[in-house]
DNA sequence: TCACATTGCTCAGTATGCTGAGTATTTCTG
DNA sequence: CAGAAATACTCAGCATACTGAGCAATGTGA
């Protein structure tokens, strides 16, 4: 049996994506915080209060993976993690200032990154590609909801 | 400062449609092989006797994580890691008969996985997606070599 | 009300993937 | 030919990301 070609498989393709990306996101954007850690800021600065379950939801992440990023959100002191007294299961997470001051920079930081990691495309090609990933991405992760 | 929509952030996209395509590998192609591992497979069955520099090019893995992969690989006997006695500093690498027989088996699931995993999308956006994902990539991976 | 299920979180274990430091081997240079 | 540079690999440390097991709190049905 031949070998293939690993440029038509689209787990190949995606794994080197984002890995680039995130070379190119620790050299324009941040070496301490890493975009997953961003996502996590953007949710509470959108809904103070989630929970973690909510949270792993709203970013696509592992409720195990959230846990552990938040907890070293938490150690730097970006987020406050408090348990509900109206619900002694839940974990109620907010920004502190300091996370927020850190979100806002990283919102200027990452509009200019993604302006420069999508420099190769045309905007008509980079809505699309956008778009497409979004539509594959969706679909799969609906297959085990 | 508001929150962002990071369905406009391609690093967001590319780690959900990464995370999406690897749990529906699970489910159809192999729990035990993951698909970098597959990858490493499928570069030794086209150049066998490459060392792990070269297969880390390949690949677009890095040299470290090479090393860890092929050595469990190495541990359930599908690939042979052996000095090379010309350069000492070097490990070639060639499958073994049952790693020549896994990848054979994984070519097939890994065609009728990827046709799972693209069906959202028609014929021509599937290659689409799949050129300008890689023109990203390849553009990104120039930066810094 | 009390047993049972559900829910939210934690913890252990494993794999991927990086950086940076260190070791061994080979090659290049003076 | 000896010292320096380059090369290939290994190792430690860290972050991401999963599964599965377990625990504590809450909700539900008989």
């Amino acid at each position: 049996m031949a070998a293939v070609d690993l440029s038509t498989h689209p787990g190949h393709l995606a794994r080197r994506l984002q890995q680039a990306h995130s070379l190119l996101w620790g050299a324009m954007v941040s070496e301490e915080t890493t975009s997953p850690q961003f996502a996590v800021l953007n949710a509470l600065e959108e809904k103070p209060g989630m929970d973690q379950r909510t949270l792993s939801e709203h970013v696509h992440l592992d409720r195990s993976t959230i846990a552990d990023l938040v907890a070293r959100l938490a150690g730097r002191e970006l987020l406050e993690r408090v348990r509900d007294p109206e619900d002694g299961r839940r974990n109620v997470l907010k920004l502190t200032e300091d996370g927020r001051r850190l979100h806002r920079k990283l919102v200027t930081r990452t509009a200019r990154m993604n302006r420069v990691f999508l420099a190769p495309l045309d905007g008509e090609e980079q809505e699309t590609l956008l778009r497409l990933i979004a539509r594959v991405a969706s679909a799969a992760e609906e297959l085990r909801g």
